[in-house]
DNA sequence: CGCCTTTGACCTGCGC
DNA sequence: GCGCAGGTCAAAGGCG
């Protein structure tokens, strides 16, 4: 387990037009993303929209948090990296191959009833307990039967590792935590948050890495199927490359709107909230930015979206 | 009062 | 099959 490497693929670095951040991206696993943030690059996350009290330097080893990062098996990662501070032209990022949508549907059916729910229908409810908590004991051999045609859909995963004392970062959406875990070999616990859209299907794990504790990996799944509830911050948007915008994936966490204010408003909505870090470790409450993008809305329809916000997203 | 966190229990997947 | 660890639920309580 913790054995296992996390590989950069060399060739891939070779052939990226964009130029490896000093530490290097690294993919972890397969199936996701993970932002390795060296925090002196507090300014990314800062333009993601994390108001992170930016205090130390340093360079997060991948390969130490990897494992619970990826310990499922199914993410993979990317890391996105900065080289120079205050400078969006000179972070530097390598994108690896993007391995989205690959969701574990193991029976046909479940295709069928998910294709029908689209993103609107919480896709993983039906697998869950929940769906069973109002049932009675004696349902459990049809509940297990159930469990064993659908398997958990697992989405795609970005996982960002910040240098910061502050465990939940602000992120623009508005989180509700469900659950924390002692994580085996490590004194911190992960917490588990779900965006409180009762239509979103998001999800989010906070931990420390045991290996250095001021590194928080914040692990998002899912997509966003809705606004947020006020920003991702334009000059945040600048920061995302043509490569990951292209990632369906990744550019889900972006709303249209979002997406928008990248190209109408550049840095008239980037002051700091600094009243949501008073609450730095509770949930994420929104940030009450105005988006820009109700000056052009019709960006979404218009191309520039067309192709990284999936049919289902824009109408929300 | 509504929303949130906390926390113990339960469920599930996976390795041995 | 068993045990472990991760993930989730849901009741209870806290806070603004």
């Amino acid at each position: 387990m913790a054995g296992k490497e996390i590989k950069a693929d060399p060739e891939f670095r070779a052939s990226s037009s964009w130029e490896c951040g000093r530490h290097g991206s690294e993919m972890v696993s397969d199936h996701g993303y993970l932002f390795g943030i060296d925090c002196r690059e507090s300014s990314i996350l800062g333009e993601f929209g994390w108001n992170i009290p930016a205090e130390s330097t340093g360079f997060v080893d991948l390969d130490r948090i990897e494992p619970d990062l990826g310990g499922g098996g199914t993410d993979g990662f990317v890391s996105v990296d900065s080289s120079a501070p205050g400078s969006h032209d000179d972070m530097s990022c390598n994108i690896m191959e993007p391995m989205v949508g690959e969701e574990k549907v193991e029976a046909a059916s479940v295709s069928a009833s998910l294709s029908s729910s689209s993103s609107e229908d919480p896709p993983e409810r039906p697998t869950d307990s929940a769906a069973d908590a109002g049932n009675p004991p004696s349902d459990t051999a049809s509940k297990s039967k159930k469990k064993v045609q659908i398997k958990r859909i697992r989405q795609p995963r970005f996982a960002f590792v910040t240098k910061s004392e502050v465990d939940h970062l602000e992120d623009g959406y508005r989180w509700r935590k469900y659950g924390q875990k002692a994580v085996k070999n490590s004194p911190f616990p992960r917490s588990y948050y779900r965006c409180t859209n009762s239509k979103c299907t998001v999800k989010k794990r906070v931990e420390r890495s045991y290996e250095d504790p001021s590194v928080v990996i914040t692990t998002y799944e899912g997509q966003h199927c809705h606004h947020s509830v006020g920003y991702p911050r334009p000059a945040a948007l600048n920061l995302i490359t043509p490569h990951q915008v292209q990632d369906p994936a990744f550019a889900s966490y972006f709303t249209p709107s979002t997406i928008t204010l990248q190209n109408s408003v550049h840095s008239t909505q980037l002051r700091p909230h600094s009243h949501q870090l008073g609450k730095a470790t509770g949930a994420s409450h929104g940030v009450d930015y105005h988006q820009g993008a109700s000056s052009e809305p019709d960006l979404v329809g218009q191309g520039l979206l067309g192709d990284i916000v999936s049919p289902g997203m824009r109408k929300g």
